[in-house]
DNA sequence: CAAGGTTCAGAAACCGGTTTCGGCAACCCT
DNA sequence: AGGGTTGCCGAAACCGGTTTCTGAACCTTG
């Protein structure tokens, strides 16, 4: 007459399959049973078989909460996403969390989401996510040169993997976008319109992917033969109206450029903004070339020309990941790099004074 | 000697403090402990602070899961987002996320989502989360007039709280934003702007957003003393391209309206390609009033007027309001509204013909 | 002052799994 | 043939909590 919770054969809920029923089925005891389902060496082969197709008929499923009692594990991966000022990664977040959701699914994983307001706030929510035993690791989006995050799970030994790449990657796993790779062709596509004064706008110092996407810049330079002028490196921009800012700047020069790289899509909006007061056509008078792939660049006129990245698949790549450097797998083992897909749009056009303009 | 999983005393991580520990250091038996720090009647008052404080000082924190295992509650909200083709709900998700996560937090709550590509996705889901008690209920954004999830989680007598209402409430707890009143409102604001033929592009007969965005449209124009000419009342357009074959729609008649309200402000988008095509002056030529406060909206020239909800405070309220049902309060306690905010921003001027218009 | 009722905490079972330990049988080897 | 492995499974402890059952001490009350 043992009273389970609150409804127990109440007719609607068909009393869950649990472990003993699979052994009473199969004639074994639970521990065997167990040991079974989890491959352990001392349970012959033909045994295996026999509890794992009962297990299958019977429709068992282990709770995870009772599994993790002993084991401590959960199977669940944690996402801390710090949404504050200048929330860049908005418009993908749908998008990213399909991807891990997906790919969790499919190993009976799933995803504890928590928001903070404040580095602090995420580091606590780390933590505690972590000792609460609420998720098997974490991932971590938008890396930085320096990141708390990293430091304070690489002491803790919890197991994490990286969205984006870090300035020291010891012990990191990590999936990135190879944006240095669309900067410098970028340059090169620029390049072969006729530009060869092309200016920069940087994303600042302190996010990793703002570094690469320098560095991918100068690559392209040096590529085509073009000297990096630091006349054509605007002032750091991440959002529109800083953005408009930079390129006021480097459209103030005598020598300035006819095409200029955004290293983030917000940014590259600004410039519009400036070629509107100014008379100025985009993709004619001044060609953009942006990276990010937001929505908000195809509403444009004309439509920005960005690299766009498969933020979804992204999310698949690194719950697998986490999945596997929590089973155990070494980081060093877990480092990939994807790349993006140019979306030529209209912002970018030959140079002024060549081929077929005036 | 007894080893516990892969890191023991590490040094780095401090030995979590357990029950047992708590039941020693204030010389009780771990049944009592448990029994004082859950607030069970038979605890002597002076006993339950004694517990108490110990317990805070040694900062004992129950895990969830080792809970769970007894009384099946693991103190987390489910939240399954279907993002499918017209991902309506991106921009906000940010901010809802940070709200329930938020409110969460504050209870000691943590939130588990899940995405899913079509509505049995969404079911299976629901219905496994719930089953292997990854989450104790779940709050079901977009409602519809007829909804799959809320009769199935009914059925299963599981907690959840609706984001929107629906045909039949019976059983619910949700909140919703009183978008009739909003939309009631641009039909009084317009009219008070000289506006007296004034359209609407609804958004469906599913979404129950919908239907009541459209009532309240009716509810404005009786007020007025305006008659819901038919002519009036475009085609249904949640996207942008629908918004602008609505628009095309109604600009044909002859006596075409002078403003439009639309159900959705991506529908109203579609409004702004109209008018570029034909030459018209949005805010001028033809007044446009919109719902929902998307970020695109900001960007259009001239920016779209329109309602913007705080889906932040929403998300807490709703993390509240779900713990709530959880722990017991029924759903019929369980209902509020909140409103949303005009952001007039251009897109809305006077009537042809009158004041100042030439 | 004894009978009966309350108050409160201890003891132990329990939740649903995992893991350790020990033992039996079958096999291997000289 | 006998001793030592090896393969395989049962029994029981264990994980960290919750809940039930029981009984001692105290309080009423007639």
């Amino acid at each position: 007459m043992a009273a389970t919770l609150l409804e127990q054969r109440d007719s609607s809920s068909p009393a869950r399959v649990r472990l003993i029923d699979v052994a009473r089925a199969v004639g074994l005891t639970k521990g065997t049973v167990s040991r079974a389902l989890n491959d352990h060496p001392d349970i012959a082969e033909t045994t295996r078989l026999r509890v794992r197709r009962t297990a299958q008929r019977l429709g068992y499923r282990p709770l995870a909460h009772a599994q993790a009692i002993r084991t401590g594990r959960v199977r669940s991966i944690g996402l801390v996403l710090q949404i504050n000022e200048h929330d860049g990664h908005r418009p993908f977040l749908a998008d990213f969390l399909a991807g891990v959701s997906q790919a969790a699914s499919g190993e009976d994983w799933t995803m504890t989401v928590a928001t903070a307001a404040t580095e602090a706030d995420t580091l606590r929510l780390l933590s505690t996510l972590w000792e609460d035993r609420k998720a098997d690791g974490f991932i971590l989006p938008r890396t930085y040169v320096e990141d708390a995050r990293i430091t304070t799970l690489r002491d803790m030994r919890v197991p994490f993997v990286l969205y984006g790449r870090t300035g020291d990657d010891t012990g990191c796993a990590w999936f990135d976008i190879d944006s240095e790779a669309a900067m410098a062709e970028a340059v090169s596509r620029l390049r072969a319109l006729g530009h060869d004064r092309i200016g920069f706008v940087p994303g600042g110092e302190g996010p990793m992917y703002a570094r690469l996407r320098w560095q991918g810049f100068c690559e392209g330079m040096a590529r085509e033969g073009l000297p990096v002028d630091p006349g054509l490196v605007g002032l750091p921009a991440l959002d529109r109206a800083a953005g408009a800012a930079a390129t006021r700047g480097l459209l103030a020069r005598d020598d300035a450029p006819t095409a200029v790289i955004f290293a983030v899509d917000q940014a590259a909006l600004g410039a519009y903004d400036v070629a509107r007061d100014r008379g100025l056509r985009i993709g004619r008078d001044l060609s953009v070339v942006s990276y990010d792939g937001i929505p908000e660049g195809a509403l444009m006129d004309p439509p920005l020309s960005t690299w766009a990245v498969d933020t979804r698949a992204a999310g698949a790549r690194l719950a697998d990941m986490l999945i596997a450097r929590a089973r155990g797998t070494p980081p060093e083992d877990l480092r990939a790099l994807g790349h993006a897909t140019f979306l030529s749009r209209g912002s970018e056009g030959p140079a002024p004074g060549r081929a077929d303009a005036p």
